[in-house]
DNA sequence: GCGACAG
DNA sequence: ATCTTGTCGC
């Protein structure tokens, strides 16, 4: 149906993965990392948004959003769906280095959600995934646990690597498993401050 | 039979 | 992701 607008987003996405920057992160200067994840009920998308002490993964802050949906989710398009949710629960807040529950550049143009994210905010991202996608190139993400951990802006494999293993949990990053359960409202497993 | 591209 | 059913693989 828009074939066309699709090729011209693709166009887009691979002139935009040229500006994500990869380089080494310094842990011993990370002393917070955030998480967002998103869900939905019917036409609005719930965010949410978490803070996290780093190394010790103590829940500092948490916030949670609701969004009306502006686009369908097409797979590698990702990103086009929850950057105005994922944004708008981020607000101001700007963590050291960000998880984001989706792909960064194991995605088949090497531009995913997080690494979106990072280059909108300017911030240290790392995508966090469940499966991959076809198509990924070789040698961009790394499992730790059951999570694919792929570079989203401002880090290289080895730091994002070194950052998801201290924050692992029962095989998944704790900071986006507390946002997953906040954005589905399960208020007995993330109730703190 | 119905199919498998993040969420 | 969400819904939903039974169950496991080409």
């Amino acid at each position: 149906m828009s074939e066309k607008l699709f090729e011209k987003l693709a166009e887009v996405q691979r002139k935009l993965a040229k500006r994500v920057v990869e380089r080494p992160l310094d842990l011993s200067a990370v002393k917070t990392v955030g998480a967002v994840d998103v869900s939905y009920r019917g036409e609005s998308a719930r965010a949410a948004f978490v803070l996290c002490s780093f190394p010790d993964c103590k829940l500092l802050k948490h916030r949670l959003v609701e969004v009306e949906v502006s686009f369908p989710y097409v797979p590698t398009f990702f990103f086009l769906r929850e950057t105005r949710p994922v944004l708008v629960a981020i607000g101001k807040e700007r963590p050291d280095v960000l998880l984001v529950e989706g792909h960064g550049k194991t995605h088949p143009r090497g531009y995913g959600l997080a690494s979106h994210i990072g280059l909108v905010l300017g911030i240290p991202t790392i995508g966090i995934a469940k499966r991959l996608l076809r198509d990924s190139p070789e040698g961009s993400w790394a499992r730790v646990g059951k999570a694919y951990v792929s570079v989203g802006h401002l880090i290289d494999l080895t730091s994002a690597v070194e950052i998801v293993r201290k924050l692992n949990a029962g095989g998944y990053p704790k900071p986006i498993t507390i946002a997953d359960r906040l954005s589905k409202g399960h208020p007995t497993t993330y109730v703190q401050s």
